[in-house]
DNA sequence: GGCGAACCGTACCGTACGGTACTGTGAATG
DNA sequence: CATTCACAGTACCGTACGGTACGGTTCGCC
């Protein structure tokens, strides 16, 4: 709650930058049980009375590490060319497989862990943090790709986040439940591309225009 | 993975299913943080002896609150009456608003959040059993009624498994997620009709013969 | 009545963690 | 050289938890 006031991240120093990256990756192979104030400062090389000087107490550590990573993730905006048919469905296509990569990323899926093992007592705060920074951030980019291929007359919808909604239920489904219970990701990881293009065929047909929709 | 080879729960006496409902209840409102030994023992009037005879340790414990919450959840089978268009959406329907109520309840959010807790350390036992009894066991039953659709002429697919991935996703998208992230449920419950709706409107534009799209 | 099994309540133990305080050290500043 | 600052390293404290042990009570059974 005492970051709520931040637009952005906080700007930690370089120093104070490695340190939650050291905490992430004890996090990742770790776990929360593993992720104590002691293993971070030993695995950082740096004092515990530095971290709670630096972060506040253990909370403000997390919600640290959620900000720094959200800051990593650029959302870059790739509508630069009028849109056809093809260059929407490649679009499409893209984003989807990003969007899984991102999703089955061992620091996402760590990250979703530990907000959602809070989310009982803490009110919230990291899941809505992570809610914020992460989808809504990944959001924009298709909020954006589909207005332009409504604009391109490829695409008819009146609810833009529906259509997003959609979209998104089409490529993820329980996937992403799914890694984090734990099921093994690695194996599914090849299929990506193939899940992207069969959710963005059945989104197509959905939301495609005639214009759009012919092709096999 | 001790109780692979038991095909239903492992029948524990009416006095340890009383100790589970009681622990159950500590977890859904306290979350995994106060679901001590010693919380559950003076919830439930035992003493932490018999807890430990009856469940081995902790872990066991967790485990048998999982089975024994998946033996409540019943799977009934309403595929008597010949499909119909009509009667096959109106399933589909029904089958989706139960599966968001399911989704959105207390107890199936908390189990949730406890096996994404503990995914990272124990080898996700507690997930494949929150996997295997709960989404499975729902999926027979669109599985049937996915198979009765197709064997009517009103569904057309290949794979049953893809049908339902794709079935799932629509009704339920990030929905769940953004439930286990602790986005107020209470709000969207109502909405779960409507939803419902859409989600198999879409489903039957997809993978509905031409017999059953014919509505508007 | 005697006996044993099951069990509650509680005290207890070891450990681990969050958080604090203290000492030492190296670098910058004057 | 003296002072100050930022920090590492470590020792320390209070607490809380998982797990165990034990005395006391109830209940069924011979």
């Amino acid at each position: 709650m005492q970051l709520a006031a931040h637009p952005q991240q906080p700007d930690y120093s370089p120093r104070q930058n490695d340190v939650l990256d050291s905490a992430l990756r004890l996090l990742v192979d770790g776990g929360e049980k593993a992720l104590t104030t002691a293993s971070v400062a030993r695995a950082a090389n740096c004092s515990k009375e530095s971290l709670y000087k630096w972060f506040g107490d253990r909370d403000g550590l997390l919600s640290a590490m959620i900000g720094f990573q959200a800051s990593k993730v650029r959302t870059f905006d790739d509508t630069a060319e009028t849109l056809t048919a093809a260059t929407l469905q490649e679009h499409l296509v893209l984003f989807a497989r990003d969007l899984l990569e991102v999703l089955a990323g061992d620091v996402s899926l760590a990250l979703n862990r530990l907000a959602i093992g809070q989310a009982s007592r803490d009110g919230s705060k990291l899941g809505s943090m992570l809610q914020e920074r992460g989808r809504r951030q990944i959001g924009k980019r298709a909020g954006a790709l589909l207005e332009a291929g409504r604009d391109a007359g490829l695409l008819v919808f009146d609810d833009r986040d529906d259509a997003y909604d959609t979209l998104y239920g089409l490529i993820v489904s329980d996937l992403h439940l799914r890694m984090l219970l734990g099921e093994d990701s690695g194996r599914m990881v090849k299929d990506f591309g193939r899940r992207a293009e069969k959710a963005v065929s059945a989104f197509l047909r959905l939301y495609g225009s005639e214009r759009s929709s012919a092709q096999s």
